[in-house]
DNA sequence: AAGGCGTAATATGTCGACAATCTTGGTGTT
DNA sequence: AACACCAAGATTGTCGACATATTACGCCTT
């Protein structure tokens, strides 16, 4: 499977392949956030050069996942609430954004598919009562495909590309889970109806609700971990 | 000089070099739009190994100088019109954002140093009236400070390092000048009152209008250029 | 014992060469 | 003449080794 999945890369590289394994680590937490990155250390355990890894570096440093200083080597990004809110910010606007643009550009088979996504979430939901990861998923996968009726190719890159990687490794490592799914698919259908209703403010804003509400969930999680 | 002002980078090293090089030929059309990259010819051109160039290369990809194809190389990218409205949309959305944040954000002193960079503009205009170069480094020094005094990393990376050089690239190539100027300037130093009395809403508006009119400026010069 | 200094060890940056892939030009067939 | 196929050339991806910078450790000084 292709990191980028929007995208129909033509090959597949060990720089692609390296890239993929380091980053679902890095999300999950199998390397740990905060931890030094050692070149040699990762081109054996992957059993590839340093150069393809080093391109892999260069792309995990684009979405946010390690931090590189020259001549110093990389680290693991280290979550904090900080973090979080400056990320939630940053989707809010841009996911708003892309659910306007998808209201007004989102082809109308499209709109059915998106349509039958929900009703498919809805069935999986109610067998898979309280298990939080596929719901994740499919939450991704309903903004991702609102990204992608947007046209807006930068939108896109920057959404897609830079910054989920992130925003799925905060929600893995904070765990998410509980009432709020059920939540949030009441909410990606209010924002589908905007969105075939073509009316692209009332989308925005229903998107940039579902975000900040999302957000005040993971804070509230990072919250109780304090205590 | 960096290629990140914002940072403190320790180490210049080669691949930093050549990336501030091929950035800036890019940028002013010296590499022309759409022409293809070849790794060989820039290595020599560049006196340096491929490792380094490839290295600024995935850079330059990252703030969509260029775009590569795996194992069929890179070309510079093509301006266009819709490119051009992408851009702007994005624009608009987080650079409003950006002085919405920048209104509740900025320190004091970020404050005034803002405004007297704006009066420096102001004696600087007076003497080069019409000569536009000068005014759009100045615009764009307006636009980043505001950015950075947003404090949201995320929001900086993406607007000074992966979108600036795309814009500064319409810019110089679609040779920016006439009486926007001006009008400019006075938008500038409304939108500093409005971060002045920290405004946030005020300023947001401001900002996105802003952008809307350059962009609105940039298209009549590409609509005037077909004729 | 604490702290600065110099050296060794390790990691990163860069290089030149090889392997795999794509592109180009030519050849042959229909 | 147009198209498909094949081979030669060139380009990109990858590798291992060297150069350079940083880090770690032990030693000396106070």
């Amino acid at each position: 499977m292709s990191t980028h999945p929007h995208l129909l890369r033509r090959a597949i590289t060990a720089s692609d392949r390296v890239l993929y394994e380091i980053q679902s680590a890095i999300v999950e937490g199998s390397i740990p956030a905060g931890s030094k990155i050692s070149e040699p250390e990762l081109a054996r355990r992957f059993d590839v050069s340093r150069a393809p890894l080093r391109e892999a570096l260069a792309r995990l440093e684009r979405c946010h996942l390690i931090e590189r200083t020259p001549n110093a080597g990389a680290r693991v990004v280290t979550l904090s609430p900080e973090g979080l809110i400056a990320l939630y910010q940053l989707r809010e606007e841009l996911e708003g954004l892309a659910c306007r643009l998808a209201a007004e550009q989102m082809p109308e088979h499209e709109v059915q598919e998106l349509a039958a996504l929900l009703d498919q979430h809805l069935s999986s939901q109610r067998v898979r009562e309280g298990e939080s990861y596929y719901q994740e998923a499919g939450d991704l996968d309903f903004h991702y495909r609102v990204i992608l009726g947007s046209k807006n190719p930068y939108l896109i890159n920057m959404l897609c590309d830079e910054l989920y990687y992130l925003v799925r490794m905060y929600r893995v490592q904070m765990g998410m889970n509980g009432p709020r799914v059920s939540r949030a698919f009441d909410e990606h259908k209010a924002i589908l109806t905007a969105i075939a209703n073509r009316d692209g403010e009332l989308a925005d804003l229903l998107m940039r609700r579902h975000i900040s509400a999302s957000r005040r969930n993971i804070e509230q999680q990072l919250q109780a971990e304090k205590d």
